[in-house]
DNA sequence: CTTTTGAATTACCTATAAGAAATATAACCC
DNA sequence: GGGTTATATTTCTTATAGGTAATTCAAAAG
């Protein structure tokens, strides 16, 4: 319904979901090593799953009876490259922040001084 | 309620609340100027604003009657930080795709020569 | 002080999200 | 096939999001 980027965020909007994120960074794990992990119900993992899914930040694949978790770049990608746009400009600003606060640092100093 | 990061996501979450970002992003704008840049009632920009402020991710001051509201990098620079946290993981899985879709073309043009 | 203008807040409605519990599907094992 | 395990889907409830309209607040202008 709501675009990709929109989901994206949404699916990262949640601690639980970024937990699974990063409980399956260094390798795939079952719904049921989640569930484990994550003190939450199955049915609750796995809607979290679906969430995560359609927002292209994981895939599923089939092995047996199981169906390893795996992080997909593709999500992720999408929010990088949006926020990276942005990224010049808060550079920007952090840069006027810097400049502020060692203005105001030196300011301060003077103060001190007299 | 939810924990900044949660937040900060979510409000990322909404393509006018994004766009609102975009633009203000080259120099602050009121909340007039936003209600006319989106097509929406004036409450409606104001409680997006309020949900953009309360993860950060702008500022408002006041200038006369109006209420300027500027990019805040604040906000932003939580998200980036997580998002870059796992660049390297996708970065491995780009990886892997590339190779294995040079694989993958180069048996290709391997069956075609035969 | 009254009017006007910019913006925030409230009240209300509808849609969707998150959670648990129950049920259904799917693959393996005997 | 029948049982078991792994996972998905459905159903229900509660909470929150997003929208509009009406009201209120705050500052400026006359």
């Amino acid at each position: 319904m709501s675009d990709p980027l929109s989901r994206t965020f949404l699916a990262l909007a949640d601690p639980t979901r970024r937990a699974i994120l990063s409980q399956i960074a260094d390798g795939p794990l079952t719904v049921n090593d989640l569930v484990a992990a994550n003190h939450l119900s199955q049915p609750g993992i796995s809607k979290h799953l679906k969430v995560l899914e359609e927002a292209c930040l994981i895939r599923r694949e089939r092995v047996a009876k199981t169906r390893p978790v795996h992080l997909d770049p593709a999500g992720l990608q999408g929010a990088a490259a949006w926020i990276d746009h942005y990224r010049q400009h808060w550079q920007g600003a952090f840069d006027r922040i810097d400049a502020l606060i060692a203005r105001l640092q030196d300011e301060e100093t003077k103060h001190g001084r007299q």
